[in-house]
DNA sequence: GCATAGTACCTCGCCTGTCAAGGTATTTCG
DNA sequence: CGAAATACCTTGACAGGCGAGGTACTATGC
């Protein structure tokens, strides 16, 4: 069953971070390689990607280029600026906080 | 530091309906013990709980009731549905493939 | 040669959920 | 009496996800 990004919401950004601190990387691969990860748990869907590299880049957290292609189609690539790691290390840690508080919040039988 | 409930948008009706689970309970005293459980970590805006209970009780996972209120202000009661526990339910086991999902996306150095 | 599928990019506009700001009415306490 | 707490509620702005649509090139099969 797939989850919808929805529910991610506040996330997607930290996951693009994550991914692009592994290795540079553009849109339609990186899509693929979060379905692929996921196995098909979450599919990001290429409107949101994309928005969110606008967004990502705006807030100088990524930064593009555009790929040598000899042949195929030409590519966008992305990479991490310093203030996008910083960024992503923030939000791991918002993450662990996070989970923290819906454990207590849904998942624990308290008193 | 305090986490915007934006980040568990998602997970508001969740939260709500689990609550809500182990007592009936009204809109002024969910907000405070959503507070107090989270220990300041998440504050659920009363204008994002109404809209919730608006929302749920539409669905018809919750309903409502005015509590007899001999002193103090009146007291709008809110109750889970059978519906609102099946949802609970399925809302919980999704939260536990969102963490496991997050973990592969975000957490993991791979390869 | 041509159609189809795949790679790769992008935008527009709708929808939904959060929340700042504002409002009401009652009670309690100094 | 006046302030703070209890308790409810709505409106409108804003942000993010994404369905739908579009472009351009390449590779494959018939």
């Amino acid at each position: 069953m797939a989850l919808s990004a929805d529910i991610l919401r506040g996330y997607t950004d930290t996951i693009i971070l994550k991914r692009l601190s592994l290795g540079d990387s553009y849109g339609y691969e990186l899509g693929k390689q979060i379905g692929c990860i996921s196995q098909g748990g979450l599919e990001m869907k290429e409107a949101t990607l994309y928005t969110a590299f606008r967004r990502l880049e705006g807030s100088g957290l990524i930064r593009s280029y555009w790929g040598d292609a000899q042949s195929g189609a030409r590519r966008r690539y992305y990479a991490v600026t310093p203030e996008g790691l910083e960024r992503l290390s923030r939000d791991v840690e918002n993450w662990q906080e996070t989970k923290q508080l819906l454990a207590k919040l849904i998942e624990e039988e308290p008193e």
